[in-house]
DNA sequence: GTTATTGCAAAGGCTTTGCATTACG
DNA sequence: CGTAATGCAAAGCCTTTGCAATAAC
């Protein structure tokens, strides 16, 4: 919506070799504006606000090319529909297991030790730490803890 | 098959308040009799070398069973299918991002600091950290680190 | 005009459910 | 008998794919 906030957007997806096309312009809004976790369905309704008759596989094919250009990140929580994470900055989770809400927690908060010795040699991707808990809905939503 | 293993495991069942049908320990001698991490359809190809025509959905609904009484773990590692972890202590994981294999870590290995800072009053739930690693399969398949 | 993108509908995996059959106390 | 467990097939999610129509250079 914001004219400025919006170029700003283009000019990420252009960066990272992503053709700016309206529906994924209406994705972006949705998810690359701020810091949020959302599944692909909450993606549709959210962006169809944008572009109204946005389809699902263009919504799902927009996550995926985002995720494999390192703009969002696919979170290994649940297990039934995938969620979603637009902070692209190495940081665990908060997960509500009763209303499956997630927070974003800080590296600095949460530290793991122990690391080299639990990897003797193999290659490291990465660490994911998910800090499951009840009550996550009673603070704030969607915010990051710290 | 053991007769011994299979009286243990049979009280296992029993004691946690599950009937230990012929289907059920099939399943139990597959998950429970060591440490494995495997998927429901594994679980349903080796479990119907003790029980042959074993259905699909009568796995589904022992592993659905075994996990809400607390004898197996679903993880929330990544992918399409659930991986259900037979080891009951608390651990952590490393995730073979190439294959999906699976391996146990050792809670004295990896420790979390922080918890307290980043829960601020939450109830606890658990801590899930999973070690993504490329690989894996190279090291002893299915094996504790340590 | 070629290549990329969209959107619909269909198909695909994984899991659950409905319901009749069978086992068990 | 009445309750629980099984098994088949069907249905349910979530996601991907096939393919024709459309848009972008």
């Amino acid at each position: 919506m914001n004219s400025v906030r919006a170029q700003a957007l283009q000019q990420r997806l252009s960066d990272v070799g992503i053709v700016p096309t309206l529906q994924r312009m209406a994705v972006a809004h949705v998810l690359l504006a701020a810091p949020v976790h959302m599944t692909a369905e909450q993606v549709l309704d959210a962006a169809r606000d944008y572009q109204p008759g946005l389809s699902r596989a263009t919504v799902y094919a927009a996550l995926r090319l985002f995720v494999h250009h390192g703009l969002l990140r696919e979170l290994p929580i649940d297990g039934a529909a995938a969620v979603y994470d637009s902070n692209p900055s190495p940081h665990h989770h908060l997960y509500d297991v009763d209303t499956g809400e997630v927070a974003d927690v800080p590296l600095e908060r949460l530290q793991v030790r122990g690391l080299d010795s639990a990897l003797q040699g193999l290659e490291l991707v990465g660490v994911d730490v998910v800090v499951r808990v009840h009550g996550l809905s009673r603070r704030t939503a969607d915010a990051t803890v710290g």
